[in-house]
DNA sequence: ACATTTACTGAACAACTGTTTAGTTTGTTA
DNA sequence: TAACAAACTAAACAGTTGTTCAGTAAATGT
């Protein structure tokens, strides 16, 4: 909603078209020439304006990662909510740069590796406070909990097209999202397995042999064959 | 382990090639001459063993999906974990593989979006038999919930750099795959949240609007903050 | 032994790539 | 109005792309 005063700028409509095609067909697909065209601009000032592609590249990543982390300012204190519901709010805006930030942590970029560790250390405190007051369980490995949450989080941005198209959806939108996060909390407050025969096996397996999980055979598959299967699954 | 009669074949070996290369720098970014080098042949043999660079990348595909698929085809009945346990023991063949089959979710393919829809089914199917006999709890949104289980278990597959980089390793190996899987099951026995307080909100609000989720911020605020956060999280 | 198919190479092709450059338009300042 | 800088275009550049093609080497069947 809130548009900065260069939006309307040739620079910033370049900027926008290459952010739109990365994020359709990846930066090795998306071309100078292809770029100038849906800017409405010849394949020289694009150049003229960035110096380079890889110029307009890290350009576009900056402006994306200085986007949204300024939505997430106000996290850092308590009114996490707030911050979300206005990220919901600002959807219509959000959009267009999903694809993108999506590619910005499937295409091995610094700025997205960065984006990634942020997220994973605000998480860390996040669960630290929890954990304090009672909120949430205590966990047996914090680090691996928090890179887990991160990750699961972020697979609604990597896998989104998949998402939508198992939720009968053209594209992930605000309806879809906001189905995925009730499942999401609901898995985390009830949980999946109704007794802890699965967990138990698995923790007994792997301090057992940590370099020979083989041996996990023997201890995983009686108490709840399906179970263990949920639990790692395709990976 | 088990290799296929065909694996030494000078055509196997320009497939093994576009694997590595593909997964390595994704396909756009993959031309028939560095396919040729790496495979120690000349681009022309590429395109004459394969007839375009398009149908090299569908071969690859089905290649990769086949063998995938095989090695689940076990999970057919309950012998769930015992496909596992041979998914992990084979991993050394898995590696090579694993940044190619990331970029099938990724790249927006439909032999990824086959093979998705695949791991829904089938979760779909396990959830219906542990719910059945009581080994897991029941769902408000079961299609959601089987969605949400796989794109979890394949963000390990398409944020595998970020997670291992989080656990201090070069690569996602074995020993990280298990400490995350491990985490996983923790997290879907115990849950994260101590109390319900933050799914009753977050139910609440989405039945009372479905089309403007901005009225989730008078409900959900309150109740506990830092957990909403880590139920939807960046995306 | 010969004939025929197959595997394979190296050079050539048109099309496309990022970037440069020369020149034109446009806006700003004096 | 003159002068200057910035925005912008069109053409040209060297290099890379996927693919074709003519020809050689090797294998195969007879």
């Amino acid at each position: 909603m809130r548009s900065r005063p260069d939006d309307s700028t040739t620079k910033a409509r370049i900027r926008d078209a290459a952010i739109a095609l990365i994020g359709r067909n990846g930066f090795a697909a998306t071309s100078a020439r292809a770029v100038a065209t849906e800017a409405g601009v010849s394949a020289g000032l694009v150049i003229h304006h960035f110096g380079s592609m890889r110029e307009l590249k890290t350009a576009c990543d900056d402006f994306i990662i200085a986007e949204v982390t300024h939505r997430k300012a106000g996290m850092g204190k308590g009114d996490v909510s707030a911050a979300i519901s206005e990220w919901y709010g600002d959807f219509d805006t959000f959009e267009p740069w999903l694809a993108y930030l999506s590619r910005l942590f499937t295409d091995a970029s610094e700025a997205g590796a960065d984006l990634f560790d942020g997220f994973v250390q605000l998480t860390l405190g996040l669960l630290d406070e929890g954990v304090a007051n009672g909120s949430m369980h205590p966990s047996t490995d914090d680090r691996a909990r928090a890179v887990l949450l991160v990750a699961h989080s972020l697979s609604l941005l990597t896998l989104q097209a998949h998402i939508a198209r198992n939720l009968n959806s053209p594209r992930l939108d605000v309806e879809g999202l906001g189905r995925m996060g009730t499942i999401a909390v609901e898995l985390y407050t009830r949980g999946l397995y109704s007794d802890s025969s699965t967990f138990d096996a698995m923790r007994e397996a792997n301090t057992h042999a940590t370099r020979d999980p083989a041996d996990m055979r023997q201890h995983v598959q009686d108490p709840d064959p399906p179970s263990a299967a949920a639990g790692i699954h395709p990976s």
